[in-house]
DNA sequence: CCGTTTCTTGAATCGAAATTCAACAAGCTC
DNA sequence: GAGCTTGTTGAATTTCGATTCAAGAAACGG
C-alpha cells in the first residue's frame, strides 16, 4: 500500500504526523492511531519506528518548539533598524490566529508541563532563548541612541515574552474581544513606554502565513 | 466501609477530590478510578454522583477557578490604600510556589483550552473579571491622584493579568531563576511605570498560605 | 422496630486501544 | 536475480478502564 521509505525520512514524516495528531487531539489524549492515520500507515508501522509512543510525542514537541523560534529569528534576520526589528519580533511572537499550529502546540506543553518535567525543561528552554532574543534587540538599539531603556534589558525581555506568551493562550482560547492586531497593541503599549520610542512601523503586507495543520 | 453521605456532601467531596485527581494526573488523562479513590470512594460511588465524569470534571474547574478569583477578592477587601491594594492583587495572582494546587489546575485549563470551548469560555471569563479588578484598582487609585496612567486603564489592566497569567506559567513550570519573587519584581517593574508611583510596600508576614493540594 | 429510600460496594461485562507477530513486499548487494 | 535486510500490514491477543447491576448497609420516617 504505502511505498516504503528511508528510516531517517519515515521518522521525519512521523514527527510532522505526530504534530498534527496532537494539535487536533491534544498532547496526552492522542491516540496511536491517530498517528498512524496521520502519518497514512498502520498502528505497526509506527511502533516499528518508535516503540514507545511519548517519546515520538517528545520528539514532535520538541520540533515544533525549534521550528517556531527558528521562523522568529529568521523573520529578523535581515532587519537592521531596531526598531523595525522590535516590532517584528513582537508580531512574530503571537498566534497568526486562533488556529495557529505552532501556538496550539506550545499551549498545550504548557498545560502538561506542570506534570512533566521534560516538557517543563523544554519549555523553560524556549523562554530563556526569547529573552535573550528581545534582551540582544533591547540593548542593540541602546547603544545605537534609538532606546532609552527605562528598565534592565532582561527584565523588559522577560516581561515581553510574558506578554507574548499570556496573549498567545488568550487568543488560541477565542477571547472575544481581544484578537491579535489588539493583542500587539497591548504589547507595543508596554514596549513604547520602557523604550521611549514611538514605535512607529507599517503593517507588513501579509506574506506566506505560518503553517496552519489544525484544518479541523 | 465509608461512611454513607448527604447528596450535596458527596458531591463537594467529590469535586475536590476531582480537582486532587486531576492535578496530578492531567485534566484529560485523570481516570474515574484515580478520583475515586481521592474521594475514599469506588468507582462506582463517583457514577452514582456523576454519570457523566465529564461533569464532575467541569464543576471541578469552575469551582478551583471561583476560588482563586474570591481569594484574591478576599485579600484586597479591607485595604483602602491603591498603592498597598495594587501590590497585594499582584502577589495574589501569583501562585506560592511550583506546587500551587489553584494555578496549577488553571495551567492545566489553560491547556486544554485549545480544544475544549467550554473550557476556553471559562478562563475567558477569568481573565475578563480580573481585568475588571485591575481596572477598578488603577481608576481609583488615578482618581485620588495616587496614580498617575500612561496609558488607558484597560490597557494596563489587561497587561498586568497577562503577565501574571505567563508567570504562573513559568513558576508552575519551575523555572530556574524566575521564581515567586522575582516574578513580583518583573510585574511590578511595569506597575510602576505606568502609574508613576514607586508603589513601596513591605511584605506581608507570611500568613496561612493557599491550600496546597499536589502533595505528589 | 419495620419498611423505604439513599448510598455504596464488588463482581461481571463490555469496549477500545495497545501490543504482538507471522507473513509479505520492497530495496539493496553482490 | 538470489539472498538478505528493512519496512509494512492485518489480524490475533492482551490489557485496561468504563459501565452495569444485583445485593447489601446506613439513615430515616412513621
Amino acid at each position: 500500500m504505502t511505498t516504503r521509505k528511508s528510516r531517517t525520512q519515515r521518522r521525519q514524516d512521523l514527527i510532522e504526523a505526530a504534530r498534527r495528531a496532537m494539535i487536533q487531539h491534544g498532547t496526552d489524549t492522542v491516540l496511536l492511531n491517530q498517528v498512524a492515520e496521520q502519518a497514512g500507515l498502520t498502528s505497526g508501522a509506527v511502533l516499528y519506528h518508535y516503540p514507545d509512543l511519548r517519546d515520538l510525542l517528545l520528539e514532535a514537541h520538541h520540533a515544533g518548539m525549534e521550528r517556531f523560534y527558528e521562523l522568529r529569528v529568521r523573520r529578523i534576520a535581515g532587519i537592521s533598524d531596531p526598531v523595525r526589528k522590535l516590532v517584528v519580533t513582537i508580531r512574530s511572537g503571537l498566534p497568526t490566529d486562533a488556529e495557529d499550529a505552532d501556538v496550539r502546540l506550545l499551549c498545550e506543553l504548557g498545560g502538561a508541563a506542570g506534570r512533566n518535567r521534560v516538557y517543563a525543561a523544554l519549555l523553560t528552554t524556549l523562554y530563556d532563548r526569547q529573552v535573550s532574543m528581545y534582551q540582544t534587540i533591547l540593548e542593540l538599539g541602546a547603544a545605537q541612541g534609538v532606546f532609552r531603556l527605562a528598565a534592565e534589558s532582561q527584565t523588559i525581555a522577560r516581561n515581553l515574552v510574558a506578554l507574548e506568551d499570556a496573549y498567545g493562550y488568550r487568543i488560541i482560547a477565542r477571547h472575544p474581544t481581544l484578537d491579535v492586531a489588539e493583542a500587539v497593541e497591548l504589547i507595543l503599549s508596554y514596549a513604547r513606554q520602557v523604550t521611549g520610542n514611538p514605535l512607529d512601523v507599517p503593517a507588513e503586507p501579509a506574506k506566506a502565513p505560518r503553517a496552519r495543520r489544525a484544518s479541523a
